[in-house]
DNA sequence: CAGAATCCCAATTGATACTG
DNA sequence: CAGTATCAATTGGGATTCTG
């Protein structure tokens, strides 16, 4: 796989092979047709709920962030509305992506938590960072 | 938690040292404020691009696909409206993910090409077609 | 006070018919 | 075939209100 012209930092060039799309295309073929289709309607699913507003953006908080968060927290660094973000966070839960625990405080505090499930897809939003490093959107303009 | 134990190893839960959210982290933290910034920024830009109905299922057919599509190809396999695919395609052109080339021929065709830009996006869903494999979303109940 | 629920309006998306 | 045009349906944003 190329790399774009850049003249950035090393890193590591190597893309992994573990996520490439020609390891994910033969990784596919060599599936059971029924595994295949129940693999097609979760990535499906998993694109759907991911292709909502604010939801990636939620998931790349809390990967960066390493740690629960608070409705509050989220609230102020991603400026969502709070209806929208209550309603991303419910959807993310019943995905089994978060948990949500409130601690009966005053003044009360709620926490949402990663499950492993979601920092298992957590690489994904790492790619996206270090794609952002050597490029950039519209424009046409290839740093 | 409805198929997490699977006949495979765990394998995405150790994230490839490229794309993992550690990695990025720290690659985060050694950037300029003023080239963070731009990161940042383009990051979010492209949550946004990609956080719109069925963008990244186009991409995914994309990245399946390895050849270009025609906007036939794609409505059909996704399913998609003819004018949401029309204004999403128009989008990912706009950003130079894609290259639109249409051929004078009748009937007409028009073919999508992928640019260097959105391969380099494509390990992501590499990643999101391996994290199927090995996870379901528990959908929760309907709203 | 955190955050869930509600209402209302704007924006996005979907279904379908239609055109070059 | 590859889109537009049009209109209905769904979703999102903002403000406000309610509750523990």
């Amino acid at each position: 796989m190329r790399r774009e012209s850049r003249d950035r930092p090393p890193a590591v060039e190597a893309p992994p092979s573990d996520c490439g799309p020609e390891a994910a295309k033969a990784r596919r073929d060599a599936l059971s047709p029924t595994e295949r289709e129940r693999v097609e309607r979760t990535v499906s699913d998993l694109l759907g709920l991911l292709g909502r507003a604010h939801t990636m953006a939620v998931l790349k908080e809390f990967a960066f962030a390493g740690e629960p968060l608070r409705f509050s927290e989220l609230e102020e660094r991603l400026g969502t509305p709070p209806n929208t973000l209550s309603e991303r966070l419910k959807e993310l839960t019943e995905a089994g992506l978060l948990t949500r625990r409130a601690y009966d405080e005053v003044p009360p505090r709620v926490e949402y938590e990663t499950t492993p499930k979601a920092r298992a897809l957590f690489p994904a939003f790492g790619h996206f960072y270090r794609w952002a490093e050597d490029h950039d959107l519209d424009s046409g303009v290839e740093r």
